[in-house]
RNA sequence: UAUACAGA
């Protein structure tokens, strides 16, 4: 079971309509050999359908594990609520997360559910209901993570609320949440945007100072910044950075 | 360390 499990998960992680295909047929050939799927491989099938915008199948697996007695659990309410984000489902997303738990009392929505939730809304471009869901979250006393607050700022860079970004880069501080290279990112991105091209530059150091060498994302996003702001020499000077850390110059 | 969430 484990075995087919970890196969259903590579298909997941595959993503795409062939992938989701393989992984069914992988669940019929198990069950062909007597091997039932236990919870793993059941959640490990709804990411497989939510990589691949497939809402549909990922609730006709929730069906098939309830028929099969296996109590969905807090992996399988957020792969759910993830599915239906990327299908830009958004009211299928929050009834999933609050009709799940009623129909099974011991789950309960953690922070990684509400994050995708949020970051379904995100996606939807509809801000409001990213807020009712973030009020709902703290209604639920569920702290925001790193995760919750990359989200948001990529949320208000995404519209060019740059000072909901920025604002929200600052909350994340005070209640002590280290910035990652993700979130940092999304802030230069915003900043990009709006042409602040030293206010990126100065983020950028900041990357490096407390999250280490930047990634490809890191550095595209900060390159995009000079350019797009004009900046010829910054830009030769990222570049060249970039292309010391070994990574393509687009 | 078999499964879930973020980088316009």
């Amino acid at each position: 079971v484990v075995t087919y499990s970890v196969a259903v998960d590579a298909c997941a992680r595959a993503g795409g309509p062939t992938a989701v295909d393989q992984a069914f047929e992988l669940v019929d050939e198990m069950q062909k050999y007597g091997l039932e799927p236990n919870i793993v491989t059941y959640n490990s099938l709804i990411h497989a359908c939510a990589r691949a915008k497939r809402t549909d199948m990922a609730f006709q697996v929730l069906n098939q594990m309830k028929m099969a007695g296996v109590t969905p659990d807090i992996v399988t309410l957020c792969s759910l609520v993830d599915a239906c984000g990327r299908a830009g489902q958004i009211d299928s997303a929050f009834m999933a997360i609050r009709t799940l738990p009623r129909e099974f009392p011991s789950l309960s929505p953690n922070v990684p559910a509400y994050n995708a939730l949020i970051h379904a809304c995100f996606k939807a471009q509809n801000i409001n209901r990213m807020h009712d869901a973030l009020q709902d979250m703290q209604d639920r006393s569920l702290q925001p993570n790193v995760v919750t607050f990359s989200t948001l700022i990529s949320a208000y860079a995404a519209c060019g609320e740059i000072e909901r970004a920025t604002a929200t880069l600052r909350k994340m501080r005070e209640v002590g949440i280290k910035p990652n290279r993700m979130t940092f990112t999304s802030i230069i991105a915003a900043y990009g945007q709006r042409g602040e091209v030293d206010l990126a530059m100065a983020m950028l150091d900041e990357a490096k100072r407390s999250c280490g060498e930047p990634d490809e994302e890191l550095y595209t996003a900060s390159l995009v910044a000079a350019v797009g702001g004009g900046r010829k020499e910054l830009a030769m000077k990222v570049s060249k950075e970039m292309d010391r850390a070994g990574y393509v110059v687009p």
